[in-house]
RNA sequence: GAAGGUAUAGCUCAGCUGGUAGAGCACCUGCUUGACGUGCAGGGGGUCAUAGGUUCGAGUCCUAUUAUCUUCACCA
């Protein structure tokens, strides 16, 4: 105990300062340990491209307390830091910065372009990572990892070769999800679909035999351009006669056939359907089922191509306009009607998806996805809440082949090399290339993977697979996953995925799945609302402890959770309470008292009340943690330490330390003990104030790598807690009773207590003075006081002679009232007994104690009635 | 279309394997209480969405309904 606390908590002064405190003292630091356990958790990598938001802030601050508590607890932890590059979001980024320039990517060259985007994450990539640390993030920053370090790289490549040769990745011309804006494709997973009202044009296909015309309905008009049929269900009766036929292309001209296909819907529309294999998922099918020529009509920007001089270079929603209008004067069009449909949008910029026939990259799931199930179906792989479970197969059963290829420059190059001469293709991990049949240099593919490729590897690409390292031997399985429910499918399914194929192992035990955080009126927090709160105003507001104690409080696994300012001032108030609890303390001890944290061996009543609370709490807080149940252990602290702790504890102890002498000395002990014990308790939770206050009080090593309190039988003090509450309820009972007749604490009044357990009662008379305004306390088994204030409890009467503020009608109410509670009381819990069922079918247990609480309340009544006497 | 979440005090949410409803904030009333007004003490406020069912007993389990949110799929 060498210095002074201030009156108010300052993080700004304290959190700096203890985070360089715990980097000095290397206490992030893992280390692989024999005789320990591993407990592990790899940081799901922010982007380069990030600002820390309150999404990272919440999914940290969990990651955090649960390392923080394993370390505690005994664990060898690692906590696994990283970023990942993030490709398409940052490519978009630097050529948003370049096109400000007036630069394009073409300008630059591939080589100039990834110069200048390594340039990019130098400087902007750490800042995410000084964010998290700010945060308090106990990341063994020795080991931090970028999805395009060298390491990961080499597992990428290592990968995909291994897929290639196994057969899993292939290379084709499919239909794929196209976004105009980002000029790549994008998996089925980065689709996001939103509703938009729109148009159902009804259009008349003339039959080229000049017989009539069939009537189809579409929803996109402009990609006419590439029918090259019309389909109709063989079943259909109105219809039979037209297939084989063929109708002429309006506006273009070109005859296509009628074909028969089960695919069409006779219930919808008119049952006819244009068939557009290069733009559309399901008339691609359609095309292959009956070799249909696939006619592409958008360039990569989503303009008409060359190919239609009429409608050449107009974007496809001008030229939709066109041609309508084009089609109304041809007479091809019969009406329009309202609609609306699921339009598929880029999850990254919102730009509406183009489906498009292109050469693509893609992985082979449906046997990957097997064991993947399997690790989780059997229970090895759990999810937190379980229901999320159901999420994952869900996407993992019914898996697509997953387009990997992305035409972009930043990222993973596709390790695939073509010869220019002979049409060769190898994948091979060798860049330099040559050709097996002619022996020229090949040319590397140009696309590069997607992010969620390197990212799908990254519980062993970190550790340093494909190499056999001694951190891949002793972290591997991770323990923990903390991640949002969002990225279920982009991330967490191909980890398992990718840990069952290469680790033959599950990547981690356990997936915690958290929610949301929402704005205070429950909305998504967004760029384009505006309603975003920064984690770091509020860190430099109410400090992180604040920041973290919120998230974690108002936090059950799976929900979604409202950010509020209220509930972080009550934070910050909490971590305010818990310092002045500390200086109180600390102004209270002699100067000479060695800080041992030892309990004292002669303990008073209420020092046992309060070191089994503790021990109980302790108790549950790991439970709970156990759990993942950390809202429900934030609560039980916060409750612990305010109320109990600081409300009752140290109220009691301030009548001992005036005293003096041993009882004084006891209670210092006890005090010292106790916040110690709590302090550890606290820390995964406020890990600043908490070392900061253990610094300040006790010193010398680290708070953070002290061991986390257990439930200890030598600390549990059963009937001795249930006396002090005895007292508690007491005391409680004569404020109310004061309250309620407006005696100010200031005035101070006789108390005699009418009780059986006088025992008990004279361990409590100090108190009695200091917390309910007793004059004097008189303590026997019969008391009879006629003009009195009466309250009575379970086990006492407790009379406040006071003659001048007594109304005998008043309090003879008043009494009335309680009669008639705890009648109501008895009435139940008479129901419940004389119940047969309840008899014969309830636990024996309970019986008992109803039977026992029906003693009791009958004793109060008793105790009542005999008060209700002296008044009549 | 399929699956799932949520519905509890004015607000935000707890409530574990069923046993007479809890907290914080807000509100009201007191308090210059030797750590803290970012505080202390006391108080009011809920037919636990609706209707059934299981049970001796349901906020808790089951079924249906309503409201709301989410994920997946999707018919041109």
């Amino acid at each position: 105990m060498k210095k002074e606390l201030g009156k108010l908590y300052e993080p700004k002064e304290v959190e700096d300062k203890i985070y360089k405190y715990w980097l000095e003292n290397d206490c992030f630091k893992a280390c692989p340990d024999p005789e320990k356990k591993p407990y592990t958790i790899v940081i799901p990598p922010p982007n380069i491209t990030g600002q820390l938001h309150m999404g990272h802030a919440l999914d940290n601050t969990l990651q955090d307390i649960l390392i923080r508590y394993k370390r505690m607890s005994g664990y060898a932890t690692l906590w696994l830091p990283g970023t990942d590059h993030a490709s398409i979001a940052t490519e978009a980024k630097i050529v948003e910065a370049m096109r400000k320039e007036g630069i394009t990517k073409d300008d630059l060259g591939r080589d100039g372009f990834l110069e200048r985007a390594w340039a990019w994450k130098e400087q902007y990539g750490g800042r995410i990572i000084s964010q998290l640390k700010k945060m308090g993030s106990s990341c063994d920053w020795s080991r931090e990892r970028f999805t395009m370090d060298e390491g990961c790289s080499k597992a990428v490549k290592e990968v995909f070769c291994k897929y290639y040769e196994k057969g899993l990745i292939y290379r084709g011309e499919r239909i794929i999800n196209w976004c105009p804006h980002c000029l790549t494709s994008i998996s089925n997973a980065e689709v996001e679909y939103e509703d938009q009202a729109g148009h159902f044009w009804h259009l008349r296909y003339p039959l080229t035999d000049g017989s009539g015309w069939l009537e189809l309905a579409t929803t996109r008009p402009e990609t006419l351009l590439g029918d090259t049929a019309v389909a109709v269900n063989p079943k259909d009766e109105r219809y039979k006669a037209f297939i084989g036929k063929t109708v002429t292309l309006p506006l273009v001209g070109r005859e296509i056939p009628v074909v028969a296909d089960p695919y069409v819907d006779m219930e919808f529309g008119t049952g006819v359907v244009k068939i557009t294999p290069a733009h559309d998922p399901n008339d691609f099918e359609v095309g292959l089922r009956h070799n249909l020529p696939v006619i592409n009509v958008m360039t990569d920007d989503a303009k008409i191509t060359e190919d239609y001089p009429k409608y050449a270079g107009l974007d496809r929603f001008e030229a939709r306009k066109a041609i309508v209008r084009d089609l109304e004067e041809g007479g091809f069009l019969v009406k329009i009607e309202e609609h609306s449909h699921n339009v598929g949008t880029c999850y990254r910029c919102g730009t509406t998806i183009e489906p498009r026939v292109s050469l693509q990259w893609f992985v082979k799931m449906a046997d990957l996805a097997k064991p993947a199930i399997e690790a989780v179906r059997s229970g090895d792989i759990k999810f937190v809440p379980e229901r999320f479970e159901k999420n994952y197969f869900n996407w993992m059963e019914d898996i697509r082949d997953w387009c990997i290829s992305r035409q972009l420059w930043w990222g993973h190059r596709i390790p695939a090399f073509y010869c220019d001469d002979c049409g060769e293709m190898v994948v091979t991990k060798d860049e330099s290339a040559v050709c097996p049949k002619c022996g020229k240099q090949m040319r590397q593919d140009p696309d590069t993977l997607d992010t969620w490729f390197s990212s799908a590897l990254w519980p062993f690409s970190t550790l340093g697979w494909p190499d056999k390292t001694e951190d891949l031997d002793y972290f591997y399985p991770t323990s923990t996953l903390v991640t949002g429910y969002d990225i279920i499918t982009f991330w967490v399914s191909r980890m398992i995925v990718a840990g069952m194929e290469h680790m033959h192992e599950k990547p981690f035990d356990t997936v915690l799945i958290h929610g949301l955080v929402r704005d205070s009126q429950g909305r998504k927090m967004s760029k384009s609302l505006g309603n975003g709160i920064d984690p770091l105003e509020i860190i430099d507001q109410y400090g992180a402890d604040a920041l973290r104690f919120m998230l974690a409080s108002g936090n059950s696994p799976g929900n979604d959770m409202r950010y509020s300012d209220e509930k972080v001032k009550s934070s910050r108030n909490f971590a305010n309470k818990l310092w002045n609890a500390t200086r109180f303390i600390m102004m209270n001890l002699p100067n000479d008292m060695e800080i041992t944290g030892e309990l004292p061996d002669a303990l008073a009543l209420e020092d046992k009340w309060l070191v089994s609370k503790l021990n109980t709490l302790a108790k549950e807080v790991g439970d709970n943690l156990d759990k993942f149940e950390l809202g429900v252990a934030v609560s039980k602290l916060y409750d612990f330490i305010w109320d109990v702790y600081c409300d009752w504890y140290i109220e009691l102890t301030k009548p001992r330390i005036l005293a003096g002498g041993e009882t004084a000395k006891t209670a210092q002990q006890v005090l010292v003990w106790a916040i110690l014990r709590i302090l550890k308790l606290l820390h995964p939770f406020m890990p600043f104030i908490t070392e900061e206050i253990w610094q300040a009080l006790k010193g010398e090593t680290p708070l953070m790598l002290e061991k986390f309190p257990v439930y200890e039988d030598s600390l549990s003090y059963t009937s001795e807690e249930s006396d002090f509450e005895k007292i508690i309820t007491a005391i409680k009972a004569i404020r109310n009773r004061r309250a309620e007749m407006n005696v100010p604490p200031s005035k101070k009044a006789e108390l005699f207590i009418e009780t059986l357990e006088s025992d008990v009662f004279n361990k409590g008379i100090m108190f009695f003075e200091r917390l309910a305004s007793a004059s004097s306390v008189e303590i026997s088994e019969s008391v009879d006081i006629p003009d009195a204030c009466t309250v009575v409890t379970d086990c006492a009467r407790l009379f406040i002679p006071m003659s001048e503020i007594i109304d005998k009608d008043k309090e003879l109410a008043r009494l009335n009232k309680e009669k008639a509670s705890v009648l109501k009381d008895i009435e139940i819990i008479s129901k419940k007994l004389g119940n047969e069922g309840f008899l014969a079918k309830a636990p024996e247990q309970l019986i008992e104690s109803e039977k026992l609480k029906l003693e009791r309340a009958n004793e109060k009544l008793a105790k009542i009635e005999q008060s209700m006497l002296a008044f009549m």
